[in-house]
Order: structure tokens, then C-alpha cells, then sequence
DNA sequence: GATGAAGTTGACCGAAGCGGTTAACAGAGG
DNA sequence: CCTCTGTTAACCGCTTCGGTCAACTTCATC
């Protein structure tokens, strides 16, 4: 790629990743035209193409940079130094809604590429993909008092209904088009406070 | 549309519906060619243009199709008349889980074609919704004893978040592509059983 | 086995869209 | 005035699109 676009303002970065970003998110590698990109970004098809020799280039560009921002978000939002498992989730979210309010589209992007099955790219998306792959969640698992939560439960099959439904609440905004970062938050709020009420025990000995 | 679509064997009839349901729900309206679905079908193009005149009426003949066998499907299941909160839910997943069989791709369609934006086809189907907009669940929210629950519990938040979860299972399995229904059962009648023991108080007075 | 209706298709059409290139334009600095 | 940089409209060759049509196959009927 032309280094010349790092020096573009920051908005017409910002701009080109989130039109490429939306069109990638929206159909597959190959139905994803450039001059769709181009025009989303407000700049022509020429001058695209001036910043990326082609469009695997572009593509590739924008899973990578994707990954790096995400584990960036993360890492930074301390999430992952959390002890309590309530207060990593609490982080975590909000580092996503940072990145969703920024980029509303690099979620289903993430999501498509990871899946794209087309073979132009398809492999340098599997090649790169061992670096990013989550294993904290197995650990955050491992950690976990089970002195903390209502006496019997099955801390992992909460754990997997708890990513569940944030997921299925996510989806739904998704699907929804246009997405209200700060409608989410609040229903994820409501999500996190109930899973305290029902999953935690409350009066624990000596407290 | 063509009548002599209904006498053609069911296999073949249903093979057009998945080729349909399939291809559409990859691509937007306008980037499903005709050409992919006919393949998709085992048919050639000019048969599929000898059935349905031209791409809208096919489309449009899928989306109402979409609907009415869901209906169908959810009706018969018996899960509407239900007493019982979790039992009308296990049979509601069951209808849904014989459509996915069936259909494999009939949900994702209906959530695309449900937001689909393209002017040639989304004002028909805004018309067609009114009729199949599900009102069961408030009326169910509404008929359910508190009593038989924990105490002090929000019936509508686990409520949402019940369907939150399923839809977020659900989701993790379309995202993965060809999906296996059998796990996926195996996955919902877990949650299930995991939702009886969190949600329902166990020694009701008397009992 | 001739006939005709019904089912099915390969080949085709004009139009549109694709990835990518190029020649030219606009403007700022010297 | 010139030159360098950023930017684009117009273009190219090619593919793909929705849709058509003439021809081929299949098969029941006479």
C-alpha cells in the first residue's frame, strides 16, 4: 500500500476504513465493489486506488488494522487485569462500545472476514488469525470462586449464557441497520445488573 | 408466478425454496444473480425464468412463503397454548429447529429480507408484515405467576434475556455456516435446564 | 411410429458493472 | 512561469446481469 495514506487527515483515514468496513460487512469479497468504497468514503474510485495498488490490498489492510485496534481497545481497557468476573465484563463492554461508536461496522466485518470463504483472501485471513485468538475467557473460567455465586451452579454453562445473550442483544442491534451505541449501552447495563441480582450470592459467610 | 410450480415433485419445489432462501441470504436483492440460484437448484436458468417471470416475483413469492411456513410451523407446534412458561419454549425451539432442518437458511433470510433496503422490493415487503408480527410473547409475559419463580426476580429482564441468549446461541451457529441442528438442539435443551434451575423456586409452599 | 403438447435447456442479447489505468486538471510554492 | 502533489472524469477490456428464444428431449395419445 501507499504510504502517503497515513498522512492523510485523520478523518479521511477514519473515513476510508469505516466505507470499507461497511460495504465488506454488507456482501461477500468478490460482490464487494471498490467504487461502492470509493463513494462511501467520499473520495473517487482513482484516488482509492492511488492509496491501495488493488482491492486484496485493501481488504487485507482493513482485517488487520481491525484486529490490532480491537486488541488494542481491549488491552487498554483493563479489562483483562480485572479479579472480579462482573467487573471484566463491565470493561470489556465499554471497550467495545468505544470501538462500535467509532466504527459502527467492524464487528460484522470481523465476523465476515473471519468466515469469507473466497480464495483470493481467504487464506491470509486463516494465516494471521493465530495471534488474536481469544483464550481469555477459558482463564477468567479457571479463576473463578465458586463461593462468590448461588450455591450448584454451573459456572461455566453461566458463562456461556451470559456471552450468549450479549451476543443476541449485539445481533439485534446489528440486524436493526443504523445501530444506537448509547441504547445499547443501557440495555447492556440492565444486563449486567440482573446477572448480579440472580448469580451472585448475596449473603456470604461472615459478611 | 408460473401455477405449474405446485405440480412439480415436492423435492424439487423445496430445492428451488433452498436454493432461494440460500442465495439471499448471502447477498442483498440486488447482488443475488438469478443464475446462482438456478444452479444452487440443480435447475438451469431459463426453467427458473419459466416459473417465476422475473427476479422480484420470485423473491417476493419467497418472502411470503418464509412467513406462512413459519406460522404454520409455530401453530401446529402446540407451543402457543402452553401453561407453562418452559414448555411452551421448549416447543416453540422445536418448530423452529424442524424448520432449520428443512430450510436450513429460511432464518437468515427472513432477517435480511425483513431490513432489506433495495426500493424494487422493500415497500412489499413492509406491507406483508403486519399480519405475521408476533404479539404471543407480552401475552405471555402477562400470564405468568410470580409465584412460581424466585423471588423478587424481573420476569420481563429474564424474559429478554432468555430470548437474548437463544438467539445469540443461534447466531453463533449461522455465523459458523453449514450449521448442525442436532448440536444446536443439544446446546438449547441446556440452556433449558439451566434456565429451570436459576430461574424456578424450588419449594413451592405446599409442595 | 407419427403427432403434438409439456418440460427443459444452451446460446444468445443489450445493458450494466467490474477492477484497474491514464491523461488531464487544480492548486500551492518557489 | 514552472513543477510537484493531490485528485478526478473518462476510459478500457472483460465479466456478469436479467431476461428471451429457438431448439431439443420426454412422453402420453392416437
Amino acid at each position: 500500500m501507499n504510504p502517503k495514506y497515513y498522512s492523510l487527515p485523520k478523518e479521511k483515514q477514519e473515513a476510508i476504513l469505516n466505507a470499507g468496513f461497511h460495504v465488506f460487512s454488507q456482501n461477500t469479497y468478490k460482490k464487494s465493489p471498490m467504487s461502492e468504497i470509493a463513494n462511501a468514503a467520499g473520495i473517487s474510485k482513482a484516488l482509492l486506488f492511488h492509496y491501495f495498488h488493488n482491492k486484496k490490498e485493501l481488504y487485507l489492510f482493513l482485517w488487520d488494522t481491525c484486529c490490532r485496534i480491537t486488541v488494542e481497545e481491549m488491552t487498554r481497557s483493563g479489562a483483562y487485569e480485572q479479579k472480579d468476573l462482573f467487573g471484566s465484563m463491565d470493561y470489556g463492554m465499554q471497550a467495545k462500545l468505544r470501538l462500535m461508536r467509532q466504527y459502527p461496522d467492524i464487528g460484522v466485518f470481523a465476523v465476515r472476514a473471519f468466515y469469507e470463504k473466497d480464495p483470493e483472501v481467504s487464506a491470509d485471513i486463516q494465516k494471521s488469525m493465530g495471534q488474536y485468538l481469544n483464550t481469555h475467557a477459558a482463564k477468567k473460567l479457571q479463576n473463578l470462586d465458586p463461593e462468590d455465586f448461588i450455591p450448584g451452579i454451573d459456572l461455566q454453562m453461566m458463562y456461556r449464557e451470559m456471552y450468549w445473550a450479549s451476543e443476541g442483544c449485539l445481533w439485534e442491534y446489528i440486524q436493526r441497520g443504523s445501530m444506537n451505541v448509547d441504547e445499547m449501552e443501557k440495555d447492556f447495563r440492565k444486563l449486567l445488573e440482573f446477572w448480579k441480582t440472580i448469580y451472585l450470592r448475596k449473603n456470604r459467610d461472615g459478611i
